[in-house]
DNA sequence: TTGTACGCGTTATCAA
DNA sequence: TTGATAACGCGTACAA
């Protein structure tokens, strides 16, 4: 009888399976990795003394021999949000459904944060990292730039940037809101920017709006209200717009949160929503087509950039095939225009 | 000039920053574990040799010789419905700021999904695991009695269990919606079933409701829409329930989403809330208070639950103190009932 | 189809 | 304050 080894997980490990068995821990290895490799009856074999331990493989020590591993980091700005949540979900339901884990961080439009979620995620050798948009700190493409781990950026697309890209241009979804609203007659078209700092993409969306607005030479007029909470936000900015002496006939707000603000604000107020003031989103929230009247919006394709994402890794990763990957739409995805009774 | 090893990861190890400092392995480890350990001119050399090596550890690596991870377990229902991920979100926030990673999963209410899950967690040697309900599979009850990882429940009280409970009790849910209806004048009440076949705490509200109605000489009135999708199901229930020779005066919904449904189908079908029907829900989602009649509701101690669960597990981790958690709620966690319009 | 030998990169233990 | 040595549990490479 073997002394008892100084440290140990106290978890039933390979060896006390093969012991069980009586063969050696590399058939019982073979057993998970390649059960056709083994014969029949010793499956069954390695099966019930699996079983009768209750055996569960020490993936740890697994990734550590075989320098691989199924877990993908994921960076997102925040998971309770109503924008990242479903492409959260379908990215984790690909890769679940493919054996792989999901290890999940919110960076809150931090640069900083994001880093100190890389720098972790990279020292559990992940098969792949998905981050959110392009801007990253010197220290976060510093990492990405070294690592041999395959870098997915997400929503924002960018073409001429190293790492996989899986979004759409913001700067063409406040050039749609623009033209929609020039299109159904408005003239005096605001743009109500959101509040998050480090919300980048936001800002590419005003930058489509100004574009569109000189081009048919408009004056672009942007409005960033104070109040942080996104509904009192919208509220304020529903008010300053209106209050003017030459008031807004149409406002775009950076997200479907500032658009309800100012939709309930414009309700109180006793100010038709649109033939007073047309109310534009983006994001199609959960209660965008709830509201009254309801909201017109920008659709950005959240559960197709995760599934894309995921089929974009495991692609690279050997586990989906050519073919498949062939599916699947590549480039720069598309947003669609919701229109509904606000705008 | 040693020959290269047959295998390794590429990345830069201890060794390597241990070499260029002049030092072996076990120093520059402890310059990360315990700093305080290792003298503050070695600290500095280190730190440039680490700036200059772009090293990031091997987190694998320090697991499997330590037997421990910063990493906790998650398998929640769903991560982008409006309920759960609040809870997701606290709970990542108050781990991330104490130096632990999530690694999350969803199990769409699937025991067998759980179940995978859980093994493959388990695998990883996390430093918690935690759940939602106390509804598991063999199989998982099995895993979580063997392990020796602290196993938190969440969502649903139950003091009887082993694992830790951070939640509440969804039996009185049910016992306060129809108190609050009873209370307010209504008699005909009707509860409304949510779809979701595992959603085992749906059905205590349920049974809730039903005690309360009893208690009261009322007939309790179960319905159950056909339709998957909750809006659908919703607008299913309305028209059935008020369609009746003796219709409901209100009708109880599993969560808000069938209730907004209702609200919606109401509206168009020119039945007034609540003076005809009262509607009331569940979950209090970010689109309640926007609707219009805005939804009574019944609102889950969704942030507190996650931040509960994550403190009593840094607790039980060593990381926080005994004060800090004597300052926690202990016991059941209560629900808010939110009076608005709609009932 | 099964086995032997050894390394993966780190930390625990004991020693200096 | 620093070092030597031996695990941690599994997978790779090669052999039988």
């Amino acid at each position: 009888m073997p002394a008892r080894k100084r440290r140990n997980s106290g978890r039933a490990t390979l060896q006390d399976v093969a012991q069980r068995v009586g063969v050696t821990s590399i058939t019982v290895s073979r057993y998970f990795q390649q059960p056709s490799r083994v014969s029949a009856e010793m499956r069954e074999r390695i099966a019930t003394a699996v079983a009768e331990l209750g055996y569960v493989p020490n993936l740890v020590a697994g990734n550590l021999a075989s320098a691989k591993s199924r877990v993908i980091g994921m960076v997102i700005p925040n998971i309770s949000g109503p924008i990242f949540a479903n492409t959260i979900q379908s990215f984790s339901d690909v890769l679940t459904a493919h054996g792989y884990q999901l290890l999940l961080a919110s960076s809150y439009f931090s640069a900083e944060l994001e880093e100190n979620a890389v720098r972790a995620f990279l020292g559990w050798s992940p098969a792949a990292l998905v981050l959110t948009s392009h801007h990253h700190s010197a220290g976060t493409e510093r990492m990405i730039a070294r690592t041999k781990v395959p870098v997915v950026e997400t929503w924002d697309y960018q073409p001429h940037r190293a790492p996989m890209q899986v979004g759409f241009a913001h700067h063409q979804v406040g050039r749609m809101a623009a033209h929609y609203l020039i299109e159904r007659g408005y003239r005096r078209i605001a743009f109500v920017q959101n509040h998050a700092a480090g919300d980048i993409s936001a800002l590419d969306r005003r930058d489509g709006y100004v574009e569109v607005m000189n081009a048919h030479g408009l004056k672009p007029w942007v409005f960033v209200p104070k109040a942080e909470a996104p509904f009192e936000a919208g509220q304020q900015a529903l008010e300053a717009l209106t209050a003017r002496r030459y008031p807004a006939d149409a406002i775009a707000f950076a997200n479907d949160n500032l658009a309800a603000g100012a939709l309930l604000a414009a309700q109180r107020a006793g100010i038709d929503v649109p033939t007073r003031c047309a109310i534009m989103g983006f994001g199609d929230y959960a209660f965008s087509p709830l509201l009254s009247p309801n909201l017109t919006t920008i659709r950005p394709p959240a559960r197709a950039i995760g599934e894309i994402a995921a089929m974009r890794v495991l692609h690279r990763l050997g586990v989906v095939d050519d073919d498949t990957q062939a599916g699947l739409p590549t480039g720069e995805l598309e947003c669609e225009l919701v229109a509904r009774e606000s705008a």
